[in-house]
DNA sequence: CCGAAACCCTA
DNA sequence: GTAGGGTTTCGGC
């Protein structure tokens, strides 16, 4: 067996630092706000390598800070590129220390840049009889590969290997051609000129016809390939310019001499130097990855609590700390039947104490009633700071539990985490476990290594006390920790008073309404589902009659083949699998055949039946013989709720078949109603107050039809002419501007050419100017801060305002435009909800909210009570966050939810 | 059993 | 074009 060959693998320090960079989300700091996204990414990259290529021989290459000898052959060489964000100059330092601490060899050749050492270093690599791989992301170094050189880039997510034929399927030139290749079409990341109007296309056209750059410069004219007029003039007039920049495109190979593999010998090795700057950077993970001694024992000081004067102790010491955080352990995660098992209590660092309540096989434990006679005057005592994670749950057991006057709380660190990293990704995980990780760097015991998981799992009352003690002790011991880290984080991003006045009162509004659920009319469920399951069941005949044979009409694949192949009707779009057998496509394709029709009836019966009809009633608790949504408060980006297990915010309203199943959801009992009250257009309201277009604000004022207004601007007509059509059209576009339109899907809507809908969109910007400005401010803004706000305070990253990737640059755009107004709206009614929540409280209405739906609220009332409901709802809505025009609310009552 | 894709319901 | 949740199919583990 011979012995494997050395090789060398050539990290590009440059383009793996902007790849990090841009890659991943930049709001990634650690508790002291330093930026480190580019240095995780980076890290991780390197990991990666070293695990995919498992590498013996390293060096990471650095550009001298100085200026190279290409600046002095052409001067604007990179002169255009502007200078590292300040963020990224910090993470460019902390990179090369983490690689210090890492031994892993450095390279920085003086007046030459990274891609010439790198291009040294690889030969000497193959002439020293090993082979080389580098890792950039840079064109300029496919010049170098040849056997025993490669080259390697993180493409899409997976490592792209180039060879010699790799080279030539990418760019279609050969490596020695990628120079002139270069030269001829010039390198924008490097200001290098190229000639204008050659492209890719010609340009390997050229070479594959000519070879090389001199014969191509000097071969008899015309060029045999084909070039237009123009760029055959170029070519002759820029000979000098592609020269020049094919010069410029040539990596030096003489800059380094010496070799000596042991000067690149490389292996992972976890030293204190290491573990110190993981820890420095709160890099967590890695550092508990390193494993062994390193990962520090937590010395705790957890205690079980069995007996009332030890409580009563323990109730002393919680005073004088005036801060503790709190947590409960209970037999499930359905609020009506889980029952307390326990609670854990933490008002020190690493020590808690869990009062066991619960448990099925426990020496001694404090009754319920004991506990609550000690805990109750605590949790509703002002001056002690109480914090959880997921209050709103802990809220619910404890409301059942009996303790009351618990609605104050003073943090909560699922909320607070969600505040700062709005956005959904694995990297902002809201368990606490993770954050755990994430922030202190704490391995928490899993739920699962108690209680198990799948069929064979038990309930949190048959663990013995000491086990889940050790467990709720964790939990509320790392909650206080994290909270201490958090608070002044959100302080840091102005959002304490957001956090203050809004999302922590709203924790139990929201626990009441849940708790309050709504009535279903299960027989007209009944009924309804009966109906359409004969219907779909004809349905199902008639199609396959028509189909000539049966297939699965719930599969698109299937519907496609039936449609597209065997009937031979046209498809319209594509998708990643096949044809698209979708609403626009079935409309397009019901005057063709008459199968599109029967399908979409189908689907629309189907639909309704299954997501809804069926469902419903079974969601019906058994307790209450009411369903309870569950309102997320840390899911949406823009700061509005979410609604789960059931989803109450999507019950159909649009066609007639979907209002029959909101004629399913009834006021509690005879002599009580539902009361609606939305909000009229009040994204618009607030695009007016936040871009305070006189046009717009004017509109509002007037109290006329918006939408007419915007019509009669546009198409420059008297509020008498405008048609539907008219009318329609803009408030298409009026919706669009709140989503950031696009020229492209205006003209798809609208069925009209790219140009006459960007004439559309012109058109309205010179009615709405201020409209237009405060869209450009408002990107403007991002790109200087990389979030937007809402007026509330609530924040967004927009990590991708800058890139130069125009799908990414363009939906952060859209994202930065829409994100104050949807965010605004969501604040606006959230705090209309808490001043309403107090009212019906404090005046002892008898009527409940119970439902909202984003602009709209839904209450369940006596009609005694409805004219007093409706003045009081009214005026919290619309003073709940004044703008500078009007809000309307529009209150309607029905005796079920498809009459309001 | 899980995840992606396609589809469709809401504001 | 923004923001969500839920269902079904289908391919892979």
């Amino acid at each position: 067996m011979g012995k494997d060959k050395n090789k060398l693998v050539l990290i590009d320090g440059h383009s793996t630092l902007h790849k990090a960079y841009h890659g991943i989300d930049q709001s990634l700091t650690n508790s002291r706000g330093e930026p480190t996204s580019a240095i995780y990414g980076f890290l991780n990259s390197f990991m990666r390598l070293s695990k995919e290529l498992e590498f013996s021989h390293v060096v990471v290459v650095f550009d001298p800070p100085t200026k190279t000898f290409r600046s002095e052959m052409y001067e604007e060489y990179k002169a255009h590129r502007p200078p590292m964000p300040d963020d990224l100059r910090s993470q460019d330092k902390r990179v090369r220390e983490m690689l210090t601490a890492l031994n892993v060899p450095m390279i920085m050749i003086d007046r030459y840049e990274a891609d010439d050492a790198i291009a040294c270093l690889a030969n000497l690599a193959l002439e020293n009889g090993g082979e080389a791989i580098v890792v950039s992301s840079d064109k300029d170094l496919l010049q170098i590969v040849r056997p025993g050189i490669t080259v390697w880039r993180e493409h899409l997510q997976r490592l792209e290997v180039l060879d010699t034929d790799g080279v030539i399927k990418k760019l279609g030139v050969t490596p020695e051609q990628v120079p002139a290749y270069l030269g001829l079409v010039g390198d924008a990341a490097d200001n290098i000129p190229g000639v204008p109007k050659i492209g890719p296309k010609s340009a390997v056209n050229l070479l594959q016809e000519y070879g090389d750059l001199e014969s191509i410069l000097t071969a008899e004219e015309p060029w045999r390939v084909r070039l237009n007029k123009t760029q055959a003039a170029n070519l002759r007039d820029h000979s000098e310019d592609a020269r020049l920049s094919t010069e410029l495109a040539t990596l030096k190979t003489d800059c380094i001499q010496e070799f000596d593999w042991n000067t690149f010998a490389w292996k992972y090795e976890p030293t204190q130097a290491l573990r110190d700057f993981y820890k420095e950077l709160e890099f967590f993970s890695q550092l508990n990855s390193l494993g062994g001694e390193s990962v520090e024992e937590r010395t705790t000081d957890y205690r079980n609590i069995t007996t009332k004067s030890d409580l009563e102790k323990c109730a002393a010491e919680i005073r004088k700390a005036g801060l503790a955080s709190i947590d409960t352990e209970t037999t499930e995660l359905d609020p009506f039947l889980a029952e307390l098992v326990g609670i854990s209590i933490s008002w020190a660092l690493n020590q808690a104490i869990y009062i066991p309540l619960g448990h099925n096989s426990a020496d001694t434990q404090l009754t319920l009633e004991e506990a609550r006679q000690v805990l109750g005057p605590l949790l509703a005592d002002e001056k002690i700071q109480w914090v959880a994670h997921h209050w709103q749950f802990d809220f619910k057991i404890l409301s059942r539990a009996g303790f009351e006057g618990i609605d104050r709380i003073h943090g909560d660190t699922m909320i607070a985490s969600y505040l700062l990293h709005p956005e959904r990704s694995s990297q902002n995980s809201l368990r606490l476990k993770d954050m755990a990780l994430q922030r202190l760097g704490i391995q928490m015991t899993e739920i699962k290594e108690l209680i198990g998981d799948g069929d064979d799992m038990v309930t949190m009352a048959s663990v013995t006390v000491e086990d889940s003690g050790e467990y709720a002790c964790q939990d509320a011991d790392v909650t206080l920790q994290l909270h201490n880290q958090i608070e002044p984080q959100l302080a840091e991003a102005e959002m304490a008073d957001l956090f203050n006045d809004v999302e922590l009162p709203l924790i139990p509004v929201l626990a009441r309404m849940e708790l309050e659920g709504v009535r279903l009319d299960t027989a007209h469920f009944k009924n309804l589902s009966k109906e359409w399951q004969a219907q779909s069941e004809s349905l199902t005949d008639e199609i396959y009659q028509i189909a000539g044979h049966p297939f699965n009409i719930n599969s698109p694949k299937q519907v496609g083949t039936v449609l597209f192949e065997e009937l031979n009707l046209t498809p319209l779009t594509k998708t990643k699998s096949g044809y698209s057998t979708d609403v626009a496509t079935l409309e397009a394709l019901r005057n063709d055949h008459e199968l599109p029709a029967k399908l979409l009836e189908y689907r629309q019966i189907e639909k309704l039946r299954g997501t809804y009809v069926d469902p419903l009633p079974r969601m019906i608790n058994p307790v209450t013989g009411r369903i309870h949504t569950s309102y997320n408060q840390t899911i949406a980006a823009t700061g509005r709720l979410s609604s789960m297990d059931p989803n109450l915010q999507n019950i159909p309203i649009r066609t007639e078949e979907g209002r029959r199943i909101r004629e399913g959801f009834l006021p509690r009992q005879d002599g009580w109603k539902l009361l609606s009250a939305d909000y009229s257009q009040v994204e618009l309201r607030i695009l007016a107050h936040l871009s305070q277009d006189e046009t717009l604000v004017h509109a509002f004022n007037s109290g006329e039809d918006v939408h007419t207004i915007t019509a009669c601007r546009m198409f420059k007509v008297d509020a008498a002419d405008v048609t539907e059509e008219m009318r329609s059209r803009a408030k298409v576009i009026n919706f669009g501007i709140i989503y950031g339109i696009s020229a492209f899907r205006l003209s798809n809507e609208f069925k009209i050419s790219q140009e006459e809908a960007k004439a559309f969109i012109s058109s309205y910007f010179e009615v709405y100017s201020g409209v237009k400005q405060f869209i450009d401010d408002t990107i403007a803004s991002a790109k200087e801060h990389r979030f937007v706000t809402t007026m509330l305070g609530r924040r967004r990253s927009v990590p991708d305002i800058s890139s130069r990737n125009f799908n990414q640059r363009s939906g952060a755009e859209r994202i930065a435009v829409n994100t104050p107004v949807q965010g605004t709206s969501a604040d606006m009614i959230k705090l209309a909800m808490l001043r309403i929540d107090k009212r019906l409280r404090d005046e002892n209405f008898q009527g409940k909210m119970i439902l909202q739906v984003h602009d709209e609220l839904i209450f369940d009332a006596p009609e005694t009570e409805l004219d007093a409901l409706t003045e009081m709802v009214r005026e919290e809505m619309r003073n709940a966050l004044p703008l500078d025009v009007p809000i309307k609310v529009d209150v309607s009552i029905g005796s079920n939810w498809a009459e309001c």
